[in-house]
DNA sequence: GTTCTAAATCTAAACGTTTACATTTTGGAG
DNA sequence: CTCCAAAATGTAAACGTTTAGATTTAGAAC
């Protein structure tokens, strides 16, 4: 009455369970004829092989881990999915766990993916500088790290051009005619909400327009922050002529807060974002955004993963830079 | 040099490996000094357990499958993270698998959860006759359906009450003095879609208006299907003055339909959509919606397997039932 | 019918835990 | 110091596979 083994199996074929364990793995050298009594016991009893016993000789568990900091931003399910389809394809499950942005939590979770023995790693680091990833770097599993580099340990890595996006983005405004350009960064302290500062800034630099203070606010990558950032903008004496936001969720703020100011969307100002979001174009007018290949991000690290996991290979760490492309709908008039 | 397992430890703590057990999993009986050893070689060693050996000793692994039908609609990712959050508060995994609406995706998926042995099993199915749950009811794993029911056999379910939902939405229409009200259906033959329509027609009855055989179109739950039912209104000779979408992805479809004919939202026509949708608040005017307790079924959807699967309880199935709520907006005007 | 080789099959160990049961140790009572 | 019960610790089996290496079998060649 208990689940049915591999032995229950091999008694009813009447082999060992050697024999069954060949079948089952469709590994040959097995006779025609006790092959299909084989099957057929396996049907009868309705045998389902136990993965777990199976890891346990293996020492593999076809399972890697996803770690992502926030599953309320779009950003990262849509990663996850292109990470997940490649992975389904090639017979591993994942096991998604969101950090909240807690390198605590991040630790904890490590942790217990390390028990569970997950092949692999796939890691958008709460903590950058990477303390926290010490046990998987003793455990010698593969690990992928995307959107957010590690700076203690050498790992691949898959990014997008923030320097470039947000560069791109900025110089549209300025051939759009305008001067008086703001930024919403996101924390300073973090590679993309640096970089695409960075990047601001040095469009800014190369068509000789100053970088105002006042301009430059710094968010912390949520909606609200996007909200409060663009209502204080609007108090400004001189207000702006146009907005950069530095992502998607604080894009939605911004929205929000236009939409309460009644400040006149690709009319008394311009707006572009980087990453798109659903509703950019259900917004009138519709959004000009950078957009990120989130899904390609997803599977270029589970294939970079998958070649550490299978062919051991041992090469040196890659870094994989993807270029975002700019979005052009109708939010960036001509000033 | 290979990853040290409890006989390391019990080596370097000059204990058995029973005791070492023990301590690991806070059993209490341990001398308090050879504890402390055992606590210090864990360390030394950057030991951890292997869940793996573990579950095979057990019978159990923590771990529960989570089957969906569709990843885009964002539905159901907002269940899976009420589902999610109450696992991981009590210890638990999940396996998340997206069939597409496929019966022989889940049959597959199904398989694959059944060898990792997981405990328990939270399905989205996308076949509600259920044939292919057989292997899962033999395994006797406890099963929890989520918001669609299985015919052929009982288990514990948890839906929200699509007629309640789907009659004050017309009812709400119809109060505002709506008399032609287009319904864009979801698939007749699933739950979901026959129920909101049994809604609407109630209202409609209750009411004394006919149900007019143009303003009832069926769709397939997906965004195309919107956005082409929508036209398809719009090209009758005596327009609907109001639509009800029966889904969250055929709103958004509806709306882009909407802008693209340039039929003007609650003045020419009034609108009401089952599911919130992000985009709801940022189209003008904001959309009037049935707002489903999404994560909360995930997590009554958990708390329902839990007690399955930990107390072993083998009562009558039990049927959830979780009421929707009308989130009145401004789509609706008065007629 | 033998003999031999290759193919098929089997035996048994290993994987890293938990746990029932057996054994040893501890420390207080006498 | 001896004895004893309780507490601490140890031993070994079990969980369900895979896989070396050993053994048996099949069938061709003679």
């Amino acid at each position: 009455m208990h689940k049915p083994t591999i032995e229950d199996v091999a008694k009813r074929a009447n082999v060992s369970i050697a024999t069954v364990s060949r079948v089952i793995n469709r590994q040959g050298g097995v006779r025609q004829k006790t092959e299909a009594r084989i099957l057929a016991a396996i049907e009868e009893l309705n045998y389902i092989p136990n993965a777990v016993a199976r890891s346990m000789v293996k020492k593999t568990t076809n399972t890697i881990g996803i770690i992502i900091p926030d599953v309320n931003n779009p950003f990262f399910p849509t990663v996850v999915s292109g990470i997940e389809q490649k992975a389904r394809e090639k017979g591993y499950f994942t096991f998604l766990c969101n950090t909240n942005e807690s390198a605590d939590t991040e630790r904890e979770l490590l942790t217990i993916l390390l028990e569970r023995s997950v092949d692999g790693l796939i890691i958008t680091t709460a903590d950058e500088a990477g303390d926290q990833l010490q046990t998987v770097m003793d455990a010698k599993i593969p690990v992928v790290a995307v959107d957010r580099a590690i700076k203690k340990f050498e790992v691949d890595t898959v990014l997008v051009g923030n320097v470039d996006g947000a560069y791109q983005a900025t110089r549209h405004l300025i051939l759009q005619g305008h001067k008086r350009i703001a930024i919403i960064c996101g924390p300073q302290n973090t590679t993309p909400g640096y970089e695409r500062f960075v990047g601001y800034k040095k469009a800014l630099d190369d068509y000789g327009i100053p970088v105002v203070q006042e301009y430059v606010l710094e968010g912390d990558f949520k909606e609200e922050s996007g909200r409060r950032l663009t209502k204080q903008l609007y108090q400004l004496p001189e207000r702006p002529t146009a907005i950069f936001s530095s992502n998607n969720l604080m894009t939605v703020g911004c929205m929000k807060a236009l939409y309460e100011l009644d400040w006149k969307l690709g009319e008394e100002v311009s707006f572009i974002g980087f990453d798109d979001v659903d509703i950019a174009t259900f917004v009138n007018p519709p959004l000009t955004v950078v957009s990120r290949p989130m899904r390609k991000l997803g599977e270029v690290a589970f294939e970079m993963l998958y070649e550490r996991m299978t062919e051991g290979w041992d090469g040196a760490k890659r870094h994989y830079v993807l270029s975002p492309e700019l979005k052009i709908r109708q939010s960036c008039r001509l000033k």
